[in-house]
DNA sequence: GTCCATGCAAATGATTTGCAGTATC
DNA sequence: GATACTGCAAATCATTTGCATGGAC
């Protein structure tokens, strides 16, 4: 229980940096910090900015961007795009036995807003793949598109 | 076979124009063309501006972007998005019986190259969501990372 | 003739970059 | 002390918009 769903963290993420020769800095750790706490979120970069800027007025959005591409490269976020005109990052959470986590977005097509969903079920459509194209699959992201149980009712289009 | 993996075509585009009230014009016939005859690729709005520009030197690029959004709206059309910067079209393929021909998306993480893998089965994992979330799928859309067959032996990362 | 569509140029807005100063190792 | 990082402002680049003209119905 106590491993299911965890985050990386912020020793694993100085760990990571010192590996690639990259500076440990109170900047990179409050961004981790704003994604590590808004882990059932998709920010932007912008919401990110904000949330960091409260305690720390000083820093600039470009850090928040720099530092954005540095946590992608170690792969400690994942960005998400719902077509909303900026891109969005949700930190990467663990399972059990230090295998990722995977989720579907839900993104209702009427009130807009995105649901996650928890079961993965993508190995067998992965097996396939590779059995059929030799295409080696490290990684996937699925978006469904519909109706939420609350804007279910009132079908529009 | 004749009904096979079909484009929803010119005339139904006609009809869906003047079904909004939209004038049939053109230039919007020939950038439903362009997407036609490249129905195998996956086009940036600058992409389908220089093939249309061959032969209409005159359209300009705005009016590209908006007879995209007419085409998305009309559903002839679907975005897609491989990180590169632009966002890309692809026009709307129908199987038999006019149900919507679905395919997912290989990006090699390697050489960049994007495949389409046809057969869908996705059908599970919706009635899974339907039934236990109460969220009414209508669309998908699936993106698999990974090494394709050529780069697969040549792994970097 | 009315109203919508077009082309051009200018505006927008998210993200990136150059650079001089600053902090980490 | 060398090198990488930060903050700011300016640059970039895909996409959108305003407006006067032209075309569809």
């Amino acid at each position: 229980m106590a491993e299911e769903n965890q985050v990386v963290g912020r020793e694993e993420f100085k760990k990571r940096l010192k590996e690639k020769g990259l500076k440990v800095t109170n900047q990179r750790l409050v961004v981790l910090e704003a994604l590590e706490t808004s882990s059932n979120q998709h920010l932007t970069a912008e919401q990110i900015f904000d949330l960091v800027k409260a305690d720390n007025p000083e820093i600039g959005l470009a850090t928040v961007y720099r530092t954005i591409q540095v946590l992608l490269e170690l792969h400690l976020i994942d960005r998400v795009n719902f077509d909303d005109g900026s891109e969005r990052y949700e930190i990467v959470r663990m399972g059990t036995k230090g295998a990722r986590h995977h989720h579907h977005h839900l993104i209702c097509i009427n009130c807009g807003k995105v649901f996650e969903f928890e079961e993965d079920m993508m190995e067998g459509l992965e097996t396939e793949i590779e059995k059929k194209t030799g295409f080696h699959v490290i990684d996937h992201e699925v978006k469904l598109y519909g109706y939420c149980k609350e804007c279910g009712g009132k079908l529009i289009e």
